[in-house]
DNA sequence: TTGTTTTATTGAACAGTGTTTAATTAAATT
DNA sequence: AATTTAATTAAACACTGTTCAATAAAACAA
């Protein structure tokens, strides 16, 4: 069947130039302030057309979110060679930090904002596979940490949360300016200054 | 001129009723799904005489925000009593997560969400005064501690940026459903461990 | 008690929003 | 060529925050 076959890519070709439409104005504008009726007029589509695609305006949003959750397991993948898990550890946390404050508009969608998090418990899908692959990772390291006699005393879940925590609290409170209370010139500096802080008490542990 | 005392009374009773309309639909509701028309109805006044006691929504979830900070200065009365500075700053995390806990929709307005932040950079006030208070007393606590001999070899800027990430990463990643990748039960225990958890580490320091 | 001025309140309107649907157009199949 | 299927659209619905001219009410001055 060829001509199924090209409508399918037709078909996938104008789902994927909405996403490519909605990526662009959700990074100049953020998510609120991007319209589907902005997305229609850049892709000269009308409106109603865009629910031919997609269920709602929480799925273009989820469908983007996925595709950060990619991005940033492609700068995760330097890890590899990382042998040390506690230098993973590190190297994890730093790499995190730098795509929170390089992408933040990205960061939002993924970790803070309701929207795309709200889309996948409202489905049947009811997991949250992009987080919870990411979380498994840092697990991981943490589990090898511990076996190689770090963070005595400690279990890996609860830990694993407080330390991605920490990273999170950082970068969300930058990103939600919650910071400027805090004494510093360089708002960007501040981040890793604390990620600092934080390196200096896993050495100890 | 007793007059102008009684209307400036009306317009001070009028103003707290707006605000108490609207505290009570945006913790039934949510800030977003919650409009000036939804107000106006309740109070039973036009959603244009809204704008005569408040220059836009921002302005209204900016002073439930103020509330919110007033309450949580309340809660931290209690550390007072706590000499040990050491100890108080473990008292002021849980205090500090209880709060969040018991009140996320308030927590979320202080510390998430965009809208009251944004208020207040956009007007010529220019500074967060209610975060900036907050975050004193995390960091004279923490002043104290390192002159007691705590925390060697850390600045108290950047280790009390940390520390406050730490449990507002916690409590955030809760709030914005972003814990459900957490093997764990009870979606409140898991909070109470990770704080748990950073008490040890803070004990080692 | 007038007339005047200030203040408060309103309804209507504006320019948006996400979403649904009936009608239309286009394409593919019979 | 006729019919069926799929894609697209314009229009409408029920909202949103906000503005503004018109109205009503209250306070002040003569």
């Amino acid at each position: 069947m060829g001509i199924a076959d090209r409508k399918e890519r037709e078909k996938e070709e104008l789902r994927a130039s909405i996403l490519e439409a909605a990526r662009k104005l959700f990074l100049e504008k953020g998510v609120e302030k991007t319209s589907i009726r902005n997305i229609a007029d850049l892709i000269e589509y009308s409106p109603g057309s865009i629910y031919h695609y997609f269920r709602d305006k929480n799925e273009i949003f989820h469908a983007l979110h996925q595709g950060g959750f990619h991005a940033l397991g492609e700068k995760m993948q330097v890890l590899g060679s990382v042998q040390n898990p506690m230098e993973r550890l590190k190297a994890m946390g730093s790499i995190y930090i730098r795509f929170a404050m390089e992408n933040p508009d990205m960061y939002d969608l993924m970790f803070i904002k309701e929207a795309p998090i709200d889309h996948i418990y409202d489905q049947e899908h009811c997991d949250w596979k992009e987080g919870a692959g990411a979380f498994d990772t840092l697990r991981q390291t943490i589990l090898q940490c511990i076996d190689q006699g770090y963070f005595k005393g400690h279990d890996v879940e609860p830990l694993s949360y407080m330390i991605w925590s920490t990273v999170h609290g950082m970068v969300s409170l930058n990103i939600r300016k919650r910071c400027e209370v805090i004494d510093f010139e360089d708002k960007d500096q501040i981040v890793n200054l604390g990620l600092q802080s934080l390196f200096k008490i896993l050495d100890k542990l």
